[in-house]
DNA sequence: TTATGGCGATTTTTT
DNA sequence: ATCGCCATAA
């Protein structure tokens, strides 16, 4: 042989190099490094997908070939001259570079965990563009869909049949309702929500009913929680369907109880990678565990600045404690950030160093200073997005897109100002999140349908399809049936089937006939096959009446929901298509119940992207507007009452920042109605914690010591929150009419009107005094004590009152 | 059983 | 302001 092993290496090295030369020396330190654990604290922007893929590839192309100090046999003197052309601009033969290989892996023996379908896609696809067909066999898909998909093949060890259903919040929401129902727990003292909170919590951190039970003591609260548990899961079981959660608890129970079946999987996956590490919880913590355990190939990818998903179950501990976790780890961090300008990453950093649980971390980069960060005071929320909205039409008219721009806002109630503003202007744009496709009532119905077809079992969807649209059947008669079937331990389809045979419903036996005769003809003709699930939905909906029945309902919304009813039945037959002869009603619904719609977001529209900041996460934009920087929206209130959410918010802050790659524009508006409610608010702390040299302050409205004009007084006046005095220090030198920023203004009702003293008669409390009387908006807030049914609130306007004296 | 008016809640939410 | 849910009435 020509060549001593150590050129050969070294050759080797220099192919390797070459091949992933797109990225620098961390990244590529990152994608060599391929086994034993891998810390990757990326920051953002830092091309953290680009990692991925490319270690993936290197795995898939070259195993551990980097640092391997072994030769294959097969390497000729030929392949090593076919390098070195290679390395001075020539090509290399697939079958060379194959030879290169070190226990190159199967691409079938990677599994690529992430959050978000819609980040499995991204991977899938730059996956399959940089490996080909091999792309396709790579494991990559979110916590949620792996869990299922593992529990479809064996979660029948747990009691589960392969095609159970997968409960969506609301249809846990509905179970909750009626274990507490049966629990006779009032929901005024233990909300639902409040509960499957705690529920879910407990089962992040693995803790079954029974554990939570023995853990309650004598708390009087938890205990109810723990009864509630136990029954909720125990219904759960019972219809064979799991909530989000469980996905996740049953697969490691599995591989707890299992040891066979954890085998199995260890040995199917020598490398796991973690996405947004830092969001994962306990459960998911433990899964990753056991998984990876046996071939200890595991790496984790994350920031812990941008952990925002605490209030979910998230724990930020996970990536904190990795090193100790996964003894001799190794960490890389990135840093070079290849989105934004430097004043947006000063803006970032100077913002997230006021944290103090974190792992530390610059972000630089080597693009330009850019522009300055603009921050804009408005006057209210509509004049907020109308700056916005000039400022975008401004933009485009100067050459961007509408796809330049993004909105992003801390709730989705912050949306509507915008989307009306939007519309008028006719400014195209899309609002992600809110409510949701598939949490529109006419889908849920629907879906519904097709998932009691798919598993008659299940109660919860059976109960809301049952009598929608109406058909006579009653709550009562529902709730009768269901307990019959409890006691004779049979399903409640299997009981509203028989119904004449039961004499508490015999009452309704022919409207429940009729109704689950019909359904028992779909399920018929499911399990028969040779109908295509879109024809069967088809067939249903026809025979169902869904569509008077929606035009009848509420005919102003109608058309919305028909489109949307519709819009599932194309999305029916779009997966049909792809699933080509798999296509089965319980693969869609499968598919369906871990589908959400940021998932629909595709970037190619021209249009201005409106979306929470949660959602924003691991998007970027040229243009980014932050509007509603105000204590009480952003920090949220819950702050006020609860500091240790600083950090949090904090992050959220973060976050938003790094997604604006040219130019960051932040709002706040002088006077917000928030509920109903008008309020002043604080500039927020996270904009005043951006070093003044970086920002461009700017006002809808100049000061009246400055322009020489009178300040206009606001015609309401009403404020409804503390803390609004002052902007800034100017504002009180200015010599504003301290009246605006007085609570309550004290000005004489206008006439007609009332005033505290009087007596009022009302059409239904009868006699009243007034207590007080708060100018509003354009009404006047009266507080009322009536004698016969106590103190009220109501606007003048609207209560028609008589004034006695 | 269905219709309707009032009451209360109301961050964020990848699944 | 707005929406969804619940209790009460028809």
């Amino acid at each position: 042989m020509a060549f001593l092993k150590e050129e050969i290496l070294k050759i080797r090295k220099q192919v390797m190099e070459k091949d992933f030369s797109r990225m620098n020396d961390r990244q590529r330190q990152a994608v060599f490094t391929t086994e034993g654990p891998l810390l990757v604290l990326a920051g953002a922007g830092s091309g953290k997908t680009t990692v991925l893929v490319n270690r993936i590839a290197n795995l898939v192309r070259y195993g551990k070939a980097y640092e391997s100090s072994f030769v294959q046999d097969t390497l000729t003197d030929e392949d090593v001259e076919c390098c070195k052309a290679f390395l001075l601009g020539g090509e290399l033969p697939d079958l060379v570079r194959a030879r290169l290989s070190v226990s190159a892996c199967p691409p079938w023996k990677v599994m690529a965990i992430t959050f978000t379908n819609k980040a499995a896609g991204e991977l899938k696809e730059r996956l399959c563009s940089m490996l080909g067909e091999d792309g396709n066999d790579i494991w990559a898909s979110t916590f949620h869909s792996s869990c299922a998909r593992i529990l479809r093949r064996d979660g029948d060890r747990l009691g589960y049949t392969s095609h159970f259903t997968i409960y969506d919040s609301d249809d846990s929401k509905r179970l909750m309702k009626e274990v507490m129902r049966e629990l006779d727990i009032s929901e005024k003292s233990l909300s639902p929500k409040a509960v499957l909170g705690e529920i879910s919590r407990a089962k992040d951190e693995l803790t079954s009913p029974e554990e939570f039970e023995s853990g309650a003591g004598d708390d009087f609260r938890l205990k109810l929680v723990a009864r509630a548990y136990r029954l909720y899961q125990r219904r759960l079981e019972d219809s064979d369907a799991m909530d989000f959660d469980d996905l996740i608890v049953n697969t490691v129970r599995l591989f707890q109880k299992c040891p066979e079946v954890l085998e199995y999987y260890q040995d199917r996956f020598r490398y796991i990678m973690v996405d947004e590490y830092q969001d994962t919880n306990h459960a998911q913590y433990e899964f990753v565990n056991l998984l990876a355990r046996k071939s200890n190939n595991l790496c984790v990818v994350g920031d812990d600045d941008q952990s925002i998903y605490k209030f979910r179950g998230a724990t930020i501990e996970n990536i904190m404690n990795f090193e100790q976790d996964f003894r001799g780890a190794a960490v890389i961090r990135l840093e070079q950030n290849y989105r934004s300008t430097q004043n947006i990453l000063d803006a970032a950093n100077a913002v997230i160093s006021n944290n103090t649980e974190r792992k530390g971390k610059n972000l630089w980069t080597a693009a330009g200073a850019g522009e300055q960060v603009k921050l804009h005071t408005a006057e209210n929320e509509q004049d907020e997005a109308d700056r916005i909205a000039r400022m975008i039409l401004e933009g485009v008219s100067a050459g961007r897109k509408f796809s330049d721009y993004a909105i992003l806002y801390r709730m989705n109630s912050q949306s509507v100002m915008f989307e009306r503003m939007f519309a008028k202007q006719g400014i195209p744009h899309r609002i992600i999140g809110g409510t949701r496709f598939f949490d529109r009532k006419e889908v849920r119905d629907m879906i519904s349908y097709l998932s009691v077809v798919n598993n008659p079992g299940d109660e919860i969807r059976l109960r809301r399809v049952i009598n929608t649209p109406k058909r006579g059947i009653g709550d009562r008669t529902v709730d009768t049936a269901a307990q019959i079937g409890q006691q004779v331990g049979e399903s409640l389809f299997e009981v509203i089937s028989h119904a004449s045979e039961y004499p508490p419903i015999s009452r309704a036996a022919g409207k429940l006939a009729q109704f689950s005769g019909m359904m028992q003809e779909f399920i018929d003709k499911n399990e028969a096959g040779g109908l295509l699930p879109s024809e069967l939905y088809g067939e249903l909906l026809e025979r169902i009446g869904y569509v008077e029945f929606l035009r009848e309902d509420e005919p102003e919304k109608a058309e919305d929901r028909i489109e949307n009813v519709q819009e599932l039945s194309s999305m029916l037959q779009r997966y049909e298509q792809e699933a080509g002869e798999e296509a089965s009603l319980s693969g869609f619904l499968e598919e369906v119940a871990l589908f959400t719609d940021i998932d629909n977001y595709d970037h190619d529209a021209d249009s201005v992207v409106l979306m929470t900041i949660h959602s924003a996460k691991g998007l970027e934009f040229p243009v980014v507007f932050l509007p509603g920087w105000e204590e009480g929206i952003f920090p949220g209130m819950s702050v006020l009452y609860n500091p240790a959410e600083v950090e949090e918010e904090r992050r959220l802050a973060y976050v938003a920042i790094t997604r604006a790659r040219e130019e960051l524009l932040i709002y706040n508006a002088e006077s917000r109605m928030i509920f109903g409610t008008t309020s002043r608010n604080k500039l927020s702390r996270f904009a005043e914690e951006i070093p003044e040299e970086l920002v461009e302050r700017s006002r809808s409205r100049e000061y009246a010591y400055r322009t020489g004009v009178t300040m206009p007084t606001f015609t309401g006046g009403g404020v409804a929150q503390a803390g609004g005095q002052g902007q800034d220090a100017r504002t009180k030198q200015g010599g504003f009419s301290s009246q605006i920023y007085k609570p309550n203004p004290v000005k004489p009702a206008p006439a007609g009107t009332f005033r505290a003293g009087d007596s009022v008669e009302h059409k239904t409390f009868g006699t009243g005094l007034v207590l007080t009387a708060t100018p509003m908006a354009n009404d006047t807030l009266l507080e009322i004590a009536f004698e016969k049914v106590g103190t009220k609130k109501l606007f003048a306007n609207f209560a028609r009152l008589n004034k006695l004296s």
